[in-house]
DNA sequence: AAATCACTCAACCGCCCATAT
DNA sequence: AATATGGGCGGTTGAGTGATT
């Protein structure tokens, strides 16, 4: 099945856009709002594709994008994303409200991943370039890979619900659960089929999030998929994973945090070293030596990265 | 002042997926 | 079921610009 052209080329122009054109095509998204892109240029006066229109549109005139650089916490929220998301651009722009996925997408490439990179961690990873696993980091490491998946899955998923609400006004508001603690009792991991199971209870509200997704890391992909709209409570029972033991009673985002913790102790077995030097103005450690100055850096990244996701992208704090 | 290099980012391209026919 | 189409996404390119030699 062949994919025809999107649009007829000849006599169509390309390349940057005139400040006339950008008139043109305001005047007419304003007026009659975008309708089909297809048809768009020919009825707003556009020698241009529809998929140009487009992408100048979202990526450029839309209002209600904000432009300029990027704050701390915006940079901070993209390496974290990525940590768990990869290059789903889209994915990531749907958690940091006014910022295109061409714009991040840039800026992870022209400035975050050359800044983890001089950090001595892989952009692509978000490993440090010099690891060499021993059997149990290994293991660790798969435990929490596990959860990056899961978790890559579910901020899907929300970012899904995101791009949907905005289409379709009438659904009710997302998914604002309300508190729930989950009791993590017992924990096990069922390394064959990669499984991961828990006993839980609920309680009271969790610390630290304050518009949390308690069910993160817990509930299978099927359930977020199943979000009844009517009844946004309404999730199925817990089930988690894991192949060491967890401190029991913990609330999910200590839990989370714990095996975070166990990756990174072994790191630290096996790393932690002292050195004189600099990294990036960090006194004590040279490029690509492990420091405990950085070790603690690494530690707040991940644990970053796990405690970001365990809060909802629906007026999270982090935003 | 001119040439060269490095960097940024808007825009394009090709592919994929969902939906319509 | 097969095909066509529109929209969206991620990777890449190249013009513009500033820094350096």
């Amino acid at each position: 099945m062949g994919r025809s052209a999107c649009c007829e080329k000849v006599g169509l122009k390309k390349g940057p856009w005139t400040p006339e054109e950008d008139q043109k095509l305001l005047a007419y998204i304003q007026q009659h709002g975008h309708g089909s892109w297809r048809a768009l240029p020919a009825k707003a006066g556009l020698r241009r594709c529809g998929k140009s229109c487009r992408l100048r549109w979202t990526n450029y005139l839309r209002p209600d994008i904000k432009r300029g650089k990027f704050s701390l916490q915006e940079e901070q929220t993209i390496i974290q994303l990525h940590a768990l998301l990869g290059n789903r651009w889209s994915a990531i722009a749907s958690h940091l409200p006014k910022r295109t996925d061409n714009e991040i997408k840039n800026y992870w490439n022209t400035h975050l991943k050359k800044r983890l990179s001089k950090m001595g961690i892989d952009p692509a990873t978000h490993k440090r370039k010099t690891d060499a696993l021993s059997p149990r980091q290994l293991k660790d490491a798969t435990t929490l890979s596990h959860l990056a998946q899961w978790e890559s899955a579910r901020l899907e998923a929300e970012a899904r619900f995101v791009r949907e609400s905005k289409v379709l006004h009438h659904l009710p508001p997302p998914p604002t659960v309300a508190p729930l603690h989950l009791d993590v009792q017992t924990v096990k991991y069922n390394p064959i089929s990669g499984a991961i199971f828990a006993t839980t209870t609920t309680s009271a509200a969790a610390p630290n999030c304050s518009l949390e997704s308690p069910i993160s890391s817990i509930h299978p992909l099927s359930a977020i998929h199943q979000y009844d709209a009517a009844n946004p409570m309404n999730f199925p029972a817990a089930a988690f994973s894991m192949d060491a033991a967890v401190n029991t009673n913990a609330v999910l985002p200590d839990f989370v945090e714990g095996l975070t913790d166990i990756l990174l102790e072994n790191m630290n077995d096996q790393e932690l070293n002292s050195s004189g030097g600099v990294v990036d103005g960090v006194p004590g450690c040279d490029v690509g030596e492990i420091c405990s100055g950085e070790f603690e850096e690494n530690t707040s990244y991940w644990n970053n990265v796990l405690n970001l996701v365990n809060c909802s992208p629906f007026g999270s704090p982090v935003f």
